[in-house]
DNA sequence: CAGGATCCTGTACGATACTG
DNA sequence: CAGTATCGTACAGGATCCTG
């Protein structure tokens, strides 16, 4: 932390070191899709899409790609017919687990606190 | 965790107890503009429009708002001529430092295997 | 079943002005 | 200085249909 030249204009991924890593793990629907296959361990495609109702296969494929390609999660292909595929979590993706149960934390701690202050700031608003 | 009924299907909001938190604390340039307050202090709006090199006015001024508005970010303005306008992180946000540091954290030790995952992944489609 | 292909739309974001 | 206003666009994501 603070290795960073005064004055120095900034990248935006240069500007928080984070910025790498929530890219990984907090783009969108990631933790939806981490989340679920930690809660009911490995499953088929069509599980997780029935439950992660709202998205669509598309989106679903191009997600689990994407985790799998960052090696967050594991695709394995059972050349059956019908055509069986089924995806887990990683090593590597259950390494998230501390920082999930972090988050999950803060949100009990916090996320009523957030709600007020909106509440707040749009009575004020009016 | 795991007080969900079996078999039903889920918003993508309620399949993660985390995703609302998620929003609030990981939309586009949350981060940085988090993290540049944390770094550096309370700021005028220029300043972190510099130091956040790569983010427009218009852009800046929206993630702001909503920072404000989740009682993130304390906006001060004070009526002078020229106006001066201070922002810095409010004890709220400040309780998010744990939770960025084991990020930092996750990042140190598993960036890399993100990478090479990528890599492998990368030859092997080719 | 697990997706690929195609088409379409919303909106988040960038660029470029302009004001109190 | 600290924004707003306006315009234009690129791309994520939805809907639908199709296939090994």
């Amino acid at each position: 932390m603070g290795n960073v030249k005064s004055g120095e204009a900034l990248d935006p991924g240069l500007a928080c070191p984070i910025a790498p890593v929530v890219d990984i793990v907090f783009s969108r629907w990631t933790t939806p899709i981490l989340w679920t296959l930690h809660e009911y361990g490995r499953q088929r495609f069509v599980e997780l899409q029935r439950r992660i109702a709202s998205i669509t296969p598309k989106v679903l494929t191009q997600r689990l790609r994407q985790l799998e390609r960052d090696g967050l999660v594991v695709r394995t292909y059972h050349p059956e017919v019908p055509p069986r595929v089924e995806y887990e979590i990683s090593e590597l993706g259950r390494s998230l687990a501390p920082l999930f149960a972090t988050l999950a934390e803060w949100s009990a701690v916090n996320l009523e606190k957030v709600e007020r202050s909106r509440r707040a700031y749009d009575d004020g608003e009016t």
